[in-house]
DNA sequence: CTGAAAGCGCTTACAG
DNA sequence: CTGAAAGCGCTTACAG
C-alpha cells in the first residue's frame, strides 16, 4: 500500500535523503526542489511512516494518559481537551483506564515507560498511596504532568481544579443562606482534589467562627451509595444538620434523592451544594447547586504543559496550575 | 534507557536472532535456551520495541476508533469495552473524536489509513451521508467494523443495539398502559440506530392497530433542546398526546422536565419512555423508563469482531450482530 | 538448533 | 545544495 520516500525520490530523480529533507523543511534545501517534492508527495498521498521515523529519531509521536475511568463526565471531558492539544501537535493519545486499581496503574506505567510514548499524563487511582511507580516515571526522565488527582510528593507540574477556593465559596454560600450545621461528604484524603475541598470546607467554617465538628465530615470515597448511607445516619442520629457540601455531584444528587425519600425538604430544611457542575445538576429536582470547574480546560492545559516539556526537553518544573472555578447557585441552596 | 535484543544476546553469548526466536516461542528453539533467555529478559526488564518490530512485520499493534463524542455516557462505555479487548490482545487504541463532523471523520480516516493502525472501528457522525471515506477503508483492505451508528450501504460487520425490538417493546408497553396517541421524538434518519428505533415504533403501532400519524414523529437530531421545543409544540397544538417515546434518554429527560414545567403530570397525563438506560434515568423525577442496551458489550463485541479479522486476515463478513436490550419500567410510565 | 545477513522506511552526520 | 552510507531494533528466509 504505502508510498515511501524512495518512490518519490525515484520519480523525481532525487535521493531519499533530499526528499526527506525537503519534506521536513530542512533549511539547506533548494526552494524549487522543496516545492516539487511537496507537490508530488501530496499528489501521491504520501504519509510518513511513523514507525520508521520514530525508530530513527527515538520519538513515538504518542503520549499516554492514565485515568481512573473513561466513562465519566469529568474524565471524558478532560480527555477531549487532551485530544485537542495532542491532535494539533500531531500526536496520538494512548488512553489507559485503571478502574481505580493501583495494580493496573503500575502495569500501564511500566508498559508506557518501555518506549511507547514521549510523555505521560496521570490522574491517580483513588487507592494509590504507595507511589513508587510515579517516581519511576520521573527517574526515567519521562515528561510527566499530574492532573486533578495529584500528589504533593512529587516536584512536577500539576493541573488542578480550583478545589480549595471552590469548596470555600460553596460552604460560605451555605453559611450565608443561614446554615449553621454543615456536613461534608468527603472524598479519599490522599488525593489532592478531595483533600483541598476538605480544607476549603474547614477554612470557610473557621472564617465564619463555626466550630469544626469531625463527626460532620464523612468519607464517602466517591461512592454515591456511601453518600446515601451517610445521609441516613446524619439524619437519624442526634445531630441536626441544615446543610451538606458534597465532594462531587454524583454524591450530591444522591444526597438530594435520599433526603427527599426521608421526607426532608431541600433546600428549606437541608440545603445541598455539590462540586463539578455535571449535567445531572439540572436534572435532579430541585436542581443542584454546584462548583463549576472546567474539565475540558484541565485536560487542555495539562496536555499543553506536557508538550512544553516534550518540545523543549526541559524537565517539568514543580508548579501547581489552578483552573478557576465558579459557584453556580440553583434551587438546592436557594431559600426564599 | 532501553534494553535491546542485542544486550540480552551479548550477556548470554547468543545471537540476536536466537534471542528473538526464544522470546517469540519459535518451535525450533532449544528448551533450555528459551528458558534462560526469558529469564534474563525478565530480569533485565526487557520490553520489545514495538516500532522496530512493527516496521519489520508491518503490524502496528494499534487499532483506531472513530466516535462522534467521547464525553458521553454511551460512547465512553463503548470505549471501555473496546479498551478491554484491545488490552488483552496487547493492542493500543487510538481514539478519534469527530464531534459529529464529517470533515473530521474523513481526516481521521485518511490519517489512520496511512499505516498507523491494523484495523478501524467506526460509529458514524450524525451528518455523514456521503460515505466515500468508509468505502476507502474497505477498498484499502483495512479491517473494519461499524458499531451503533452504522449504515446498510456496506457489506461489513455491524454491531448494534437491539434498536428495533427495544423500541417495539417500549411502545407496546406505552400502549398497554393505555396510551392512544404516542409521539416519537426521533433521531437522524440516516443512522441505523435511530432509523431502527423509528421502525420499531411504527411496527408497534401497526400491530396494535393504531394509525401512524406522521405529525407525531418529530426529528430531534439527538438535540435535547429540540426535544423541549417539540414537547412545547405538541402540547400547545391541537393534538392531544398521552405518551412519548424518545430516541434517547437525554431527550427523554428533557421531555419530562418540559412537561412538568407546563404543569402536565407524568405519567398520568403523558407517559414517557426513553432509550439507553443512562444513569440520569434514576435521577430525574419521576424516574424515566428506558430501554437498557449495553454499551460496554457493544464495544467489547465490536472489538472482538475486529480482532477476528486482524488475526485471521480474513475480510469481515457482511453481518449484523445485535446486542440484546431490555425494557426497564420506572415511574415515568407506571400508572396506578 | 543456531547464526549471519538483509531489510523494513526513515533520518542525519559526513563528504563533496 | 545534494547524495551515499550507516544505523535505529527487530524479524526471518537462508544456510549450515
Amino acid at each position: 500500500m504505502g508510498v515511501t520516500l524512495k518512490d518519490i525520490a525515484f520519480t523525481l530523480g532525487l535521493s531519499p535523503s533530499t526528499v526527506s529533507r525537503a519534506l521536513n523543511d530542512h533549511p539547506d534545501i533548494n526552494e524549487q526542489t522543496r516545492k516539487s517534492v511537496k507537490q508530488l508527495a501530496k499528489k501521491m498521498n504520501y504519509q510518513v511512516n511513523k514507525m520508521a521515523s520514530g525508530l530513527r529519531t527515538r520519538k513515538t509521536y504518542a503520549i499516554g494518559v492514565i485515568v481512573p475511568k473513561i466513562a465519566s463526565h469529568f474524565f471524558s471531558s478532560v480527555l477531549s481537551g487532551i485530544q485537542k492539544v495532542a491532535g494539533s501537535n500531531d500526536y496520538q493519545v494512548y488512553i489507559c483506564q485503571t478502574n481505580e486499581s493501583t495494580k493496573q496503574e503500575i502495569k500501564y506505567i511500566s508498559s508506557l515507560m518501555a518506549g511507547s510514548v514521549d510523555g505521560i499524563l496521570v490522574s491517580l487511582a483513588k487507592g494509590s498511596k504507595n507511589l513508587k511507580h510515579i517516581k519511576q516515571i520521573i527517574d526515567g526522565d519521562m515528561p510527566l504532568v499530574l492532573f486533578d488527582r495529584t500528589s504533593d510528593q512529587f516536584k512536577v507540574p500539576k493541573i488542578e481544579a480550583e478545589d480549595f477556593k471552590g469548596a470555600y465559596r460553596a460552604v460560605t454560600h451555605l453559611i450565608e443562606i443561614g446554615c449553621k450545621k454543615i456536613a461534608h461528604l468527603a472524598g479519599p484524603d490522599n488525593l489532592g482534589a478531595s483533600h483541598n475541598r476538605l480544607l476549603g470546607y474547614k477554612q470557610a467554617l473557621i472564617d465564619n467562627k463555626i466550630p469544626i465538628d469531625e463527626k460532620l465530615i464523612i468519607p464517602c470515597d466517591f461512592d454515591p451509595e456511601k453518600g446515601r448511607e451517610a445521609v441516613r445516619n446524619l439524619i437519624s442520629g442526634p445531630i441536626d444538620i441544615d446543610g451538606i457540601f458534597s465532594v462531587n455531584d454524583e454524591i450530591g444528587v444522591e444526597v438530594i434523592l435520599a433526603l427527599q425519600a426521608m421526607g426532608i425538604n431541600v433546600p428549606q430544611q437541608v440545603a445541598v451544594v455539590g462540586f463539578g457542575d455535571f449535567p445531572i445538576c439540572e436534572i435532579v429536582m430541585p436542581h443542584l447547586s454546584s462548583v463549576m470547574h472546567n474539565p475540558y480546560r484541565i485536560g487542555y492545559e495539562a496536555a499543553e504543559c506536557l508538550f512544553d516539556q516534550i518540545n523543549s526537553s526541559q524537565k517539568g518544573k514543580n508548579f501547581r496550575h489552578i483552573i478557576p472555578s465558579q459557584l453556580v447557585i440553583r434551587e438546592s441552596s436557594r431559600r426564599s
